[in-house]
DNA sequence: ACCCAGGTGGCCC
DNA sequence: GGGCCACATGGG
């Protein structure tokens, strides 16, 4: 099967194995841009933690975590791990965030995407998922994201032997992007905007990632074994 | 007592 | 480009 046809297969497969995912959870694009970095090679459940500690606190908003004081944030994100990195990268984000954009996020919003993408390369401690995550989730811009258990799945179903993150990601835009592809969604009464699409792919991605396509694999009764057996052998 | 989780940056080759 | 390490909590 062709690449393409993989991937497109993958996502209905896991649509209809999971259902539409409405992600990513967080109230407002702010919290899901702060969730994006705590998130970091983290469970979520520790996440959920941190993001209530700022909750209860009232520091859930730009302007308080740039007046906080980083050990003192370091403190209230503590359950989520590696807390004084995490701490001096939400501070230089938010610093970021209120230099560029006045910590407006409709500011934000018109943001070129690519130009947009480069700047929050450029900070300490936003790599190419986490910037990602925010473009894709808290901006609604059309961006894929890839993630550990997307790579895993790439390898697994034989789509590439490629490590590389752009080249992955570029490959499921293109895929996910195709006319045909959007049109036969439409037509099944899906929904087929783009950033939609993009969205519900690596929330399924994740759904699927936690339960089966884990580092030491659960295959039976996960929705993409055939796709990632060849001769009954995981690949 | 391990192993793992929705990564990233630094350093080395 | 790839390999290895530090960063750290909480759950299995």
């Amino acid at each position: 099967m062709q690449k393409s046809r993989k991937i497109q297969e993958i996502f209905r497969l896991l649509l209809n194995r999971f259902g539409p995912q409405h992600w990513w959870p967080g109230d407002t694009p702010f919290e899901v841009m702060v969730g994006a970095i705590l998130t970091q090679q983290t469970s979520w459940k520790n996440v959920e933690k941190a993001i209530r500690n700022l909750k209860e606190r009232d520091l859930l908003s730009p302007l308080e975590i740039y007046h906080l004081n980083e050990r003192k944030l370091a403190e209230i994100i503590r359950p989520a791990g590696f807390y004084n990195i995490k701490a001096s990268r939400l501070k230089a984000f938010v610093k970021f965030f209120a230099e560029e954009f006045d910590s407006d996020m409709e500011k934000m919003k018109k943001s070129d995407l690519f130009v947009l993408r480069e700047k929050l390369l450029s900070l300490k401690g936003i790599g190419r998922e986490t910037a990602d995550s925010i473009l894709l989730y808290a901006l609604d811009k059309p961006i894929f994201v890839v993630d550990a258990y997307t790579k895993r799945i790439v390898h697994r179903a034989d789509i590439s032997q490629s490590n590389d993150y752009e080249e992955i990601r570029k490959m499921f835009e293109k895929s996910l992007g195709e006319r045909n592809f959007l049109a036969e969604l439409k037509k099944s009464g899906i929904k087929s905007d783009l950033v939609y699409v993009f969205q519900e792919m690596h929330a399924l991605i994740v759904a699927e990632g936690k339960l089966y396509c884990k580092k030491t694999p659960v295959c039976s009764n996960c929705p993409l074994e055939n796709i990632c057996m060849k001769r009954g052998v995981l690949q």
